[in-house]
RNA sequence: GCGCCUAUAGCUCAGCGGAUAGAGCACCGGCCUCCGGAGCCGGGAGCGGGGGUUCAAUUCCCUCUAGGCGCACCA
């Protein structure tokens, strides 16, 4: 099934270079290839449906103006297709082509069919992709940060699920290293205190107080009996205890934030599974490992990374970069064929020695995509509130989902590119406000919900798209509504080569806004049977069109607001 | 000092090398006897500075300035 605006745009494509061969052939312009050129939606609307920077780009080759080149490509395109209203020459070289409606009426049709599966192209032909995302620290709440990196990931990832790859969704847990260490001793501490004993949380201890809170449970259930437990067992009572603890509700924070992961992999597997130390010992035999003051290093910065990184410590420990140059090695030992990592701002400096590191191992880093989400920065009264973990007073996603709901922050997290700051104002995503764009959007959905119904309790028979006069929409709001329609496809596939969900939020958006547009000066319910419903079918259109997007986007198309 | 990100309208942000740089919010003025006014229509101003590449630069490169974040035998 071809797409309206592929189709288009590679009837246009072979209108004009048949027309340039042509020209040729005739002897009117000399060239030997033809440049890449594109074909695009003119930002402004006065220059055609399509505009094409052909004329301009092939100047330098064929030695004549850009006007003269276009001249000679429109006069031998003229008449050639049934579809083209009119085409002329514009700026400094410009082709606009106008497109009679024709080619726009059959996405219609081509909606009701598909439905749900509007959208699905297939640029990713079944790859086998993972996208690794979240992985928050198992030691306490997940923060803001982690809030726009799980609305980010899973976006992406059905985003690229639609756009034809094999995804799976992964969550790393941080359950083994140095912080679980801290962990521990900052869980005893809290213990022995609540119990009236002397003890001190550690300098990188966490202060929280869901610290607090586990070790009253343990006091509760196991009571005082850890007093004169050896102290390396009673902590991992402990940690075990927290851990389990913080990751179930983790996993109940994400289920309620639209987000579920097919995997959830432990770092401390690959401490016990060997895959560790092979992975170690793989780089030992590359020659690519050295030891200095007692540790054992890993010479990254022969593969790009600014300098080198110790894998084992001088107190035999791993190192948390040792454990992930074994984690994704085992990705892709898993078949993936690209992996996708989310990461914090904080952790960039790791990208080149990850890639290093795989590069070292023998595998293409390309393989690796990395995508950095900037901070986000929280704004209450006005003024910027730092987010701490520790302190126990930072928003965690769980307060942000029942303050704002998941649509809002979902929506919210969407709205920009991964590598702009997030300002994120508290007291209006608190608010229930209609500035949040989400309401907007949502809004449209279930007005045409809304109408729908009326339609039904009136017993008016919806026609399908192939039975229904398409013929009659020729109102302007009624064309850029189909135009939007046509181009959602194309939404799809650039965004997911971007790895950039972000589009689909101004798109819902923009065919939001249309429709309102439509809605105010065309009337749906009318005496003229006909143009009633040719308009249903319209309006169904749009709204299995935001349904599909939203749903990438992990948001709810509600039918009452 | 080195590295990554950012700098576009009063504010928050789009802008896929091209034509007169766009939205939303805020501000002002209009629009419901009629399908949901959480809506629609109209109204202003702007690419941080300097070089370079190009027929064409907000977009690519260099440099300067400003802000954020890194630069651990933390993760």
């Amino acid at each position: 099934m071809k797409y309206a605006v592929e189709q288009i745009q590679s009837e246009i494509k072979s209108l004009l270079e048949d027309a340039l061969q042509k020209a040729r052939m005739e002897g009117k312009i000399k060239f030997t290839q033809i440049p890449e050129y594109i074909i695009e939606v003119p930002r402004e609307k006065i220059h055609g449906d399509y505009a094409t920077n052909l004329a301009m780009l092939m100047a330098k080759e064929a030695r004549m103006a850009p006007r003269k080149i276009a001249e000679i490509i429109v006069k031998n395109i003229e008449n050639a297709s049934s579809k083209i209203e009119k085409i002329e020459i514009a700026g400094p070289g410009f082709i606009n082509i106008y497109l009679n409606k024709s080619w726009l009426l059959p996405v219609l049709p081509l909606i009701e069919e598909m439905g749900d599966d509007y959208g699905k192209v297939n640029i990713g032909n079944g790859k086998k992709v993972q996208v690794e995302f979240v992985s928050a620290n198992p030691t306490g709440p997940m923060h803001m940060g982690n809030a726009r990196g799980a609305a980010l990931g899973d976006s992406l990832a059905s985003l690229l699920e639609t756009a034809g790859f094999n995804v799976s969704r992964e969550f790393y847990i941080n359950d083994a290293g140095n912080q679980i260490e801290n962990f521990g001793l900052s869980l005893e501490a809290r213990y022995l205190q609540l119990l009236g004993h002397e003890a001190e949380i550690p300098e990188n201890g966490y202060h929280g107080e869901d610290i607090i809170e586990h070790m009253k449970e343990i006091i509760k259930t196991e009571g005082d009996r850890f007093l004169h437990e050896d102290s390396q067992k009673r902590r991992e009572f402990f940690v075990n205890y927290a851990l389990n603890k913080n990751l179930d509700k983790i996993k109940k924070d994400l289920k309620n934030f639209g987000v579920e992961f097919d995997v959830w992999f432990s770092e401390k597997s690959l401490h016990e599974s060997g895959k560790l130390q092979q992975t170690i010992d793989i780089l030992k035999q590359k020659g690519l490992t050295y030891e200095k003051d007692g540790a054992l290093w890993f010479a990254a910065s022969k593969f790009g990374a600014e300098k080198d990184e110790v894998l084992i410590r001088q107190n035999g420990i791993p190192t948390y970069f040792a454990a992930d140059i074994a984690y994704h090695k085992d990705k892709l030992d898993r078949g993936f064929e690209e992996i996708i990592d989310i990461w914090g701002a904080d952790h960039h400096g790791h990208v080149a020695r990850m890639k290093g590191a795989l590069e070292a191992l023998g595998y293409d880093p390309e393989r690796l995509k990395v995508i950095i989400i900037q901070l986000v920065r929280l704004y209450r009264n006005g003024e910027l509130a730092r987010m701490s973990k520790r302190t126990g007073k930072a928003v965690t996603l769980a307060d942000l989902v029942e303050e704002v709901g998941k649509d809002a922050a979902r929506f919210f997290f969407n709205m920009r590119s991964a590598d702009t700051h997030l300002d994120f104002d508290l007291d209006l995503a608190v608010s229930k406000s209609a500035d949040n764009p989400v309401y907007y959007v949502q809004y449209a959905h279930a007005r045409i919900c809304s109408i729908l119904r009326q339609v039904e309790e009136r017993g008016i028979k919806i026609p399908s798209a192939e039975e229904a006069y398409l013929e009659l929409l020729e109102e302007p709001s009624e064309i850029e509504l189909l135009k939007k329609l046509a181009e959602y496809p194309e939404e799809i596939t650039r965004s997911a080569q971007k790895l950039e969900p972000y589009h689909l939020t101004r798109y819902a958006m923009e065919l939001a806004s249309l429709f309102h547009t439509f809605y105010n000066s065309c009337r749906v319910i009318t005496d003229d049977q006909k143009l009633m419903g040719a308009r249903l079918v319209i309006i169904k259109g749009v709204k299995q069109v935001l349904k599909n997007t939203l749903t990438i986007l992990g948001i709810s198309a509600p039918e009452r607001m």
